[in-house]
DNA sequence: TCTATTGTAAACCATATGGTTAAATAACTT
DNA sequence: AAGTTATTTAACCATATGGTTTACAATAGA
């Protein structure tokens, strides 16, 4: 089906678009750097920035909506917590672009044998939360 | 100096927000995919879109200011052509967190055995668990 | 020189983004 | 029940973004 594969690119394209554009923030790497050291309470995660929490609430539902974090409710508290697996989209993208620095095919080779049985994703179920 | 790590990181952080942001839009992406294969000009990248010249030169311009792009002048036309340094850098701040997806540390040093020189910092930390 | 081609600049528009404060909701504590 | 804590929602604001059209500048070709 050509369509899928036509659907299937403007989906990835649209999956970049919201990953890349919630990276393309310092604040949320900031806070995407503080949740891969573990996961943390929404207050904790504001407390070190110069703005309001509700500004930080935002910029972590940015984060939420590209999947690169998830939340735990837990009463009134929100937990959140790291989520690798959009990078791993970027990391993808990239793939296509890496031969330009490494130069040789077989340097990228390294790369991808790490990444060929998910390059064809039927299940890209990677956890990362170091939580439970 | 403190201060220079400390400014260091901003410049870091004004780079990536300028790449990130700059990779941020599929139509972006797809004029950079474009010169991948090669340089262009103007016109003829701007051909496949279905958007205005202004509207392309504009991303171009975009492009051009994250240096993902070089433009070389030549009479009245402007030669495009792909520049991959600013990707590397994407790729050096995914290495802080490749380690949630390798998992092993040897796999990542594949990696880092590419970036020793380059980089400042060879060794992104691993840290998966919970910490404070 | 006149005209077509290549690209930018300017002015404009709608919507998105990143921030604010104030109010609302929900859940613990006393 | 009353108050405190954690977080979101709502309303608002300034600026950025992605697009348009029109005008301009500069080069190339007749």
């Amino acid at each position: 089906m050509l369509a899928r594969a036509l659907i299937g690119e403007e989906v990835d394209d649209d999956r970049l678009d919201l990953i890349l554009r919630a990276l393309a923030d310092r604040t949320r790497r900031a806070l995407l750097a503080r949740l891969a050291e573990g996961p943390a309470r929404i207050t904790d995660l504001a407390e070190p920035f110069d703005m309001s929490l509700v500004a930080v609430s935002k910029h972590l539902k940015v984060l939420e909506r590209a999947e690169l974090i998830e939340r735990d409710i837990e009463g009134r508290v929100h937990q959140c917590s790291f989520q690798a697996a959009p990078l791993r989209e970027v990391e993808r993208w990239l793939d296509h672009y890496r031969v330009f620095w490494h130069g040789t095919l077989d340097a990228l080779a390294n790369h991808v044998e790490d990444e060929h049985d998910s390059s064809t994703e039927p299940k890209p179920e990677e956890n990362a939360d170091g939580g439970e």
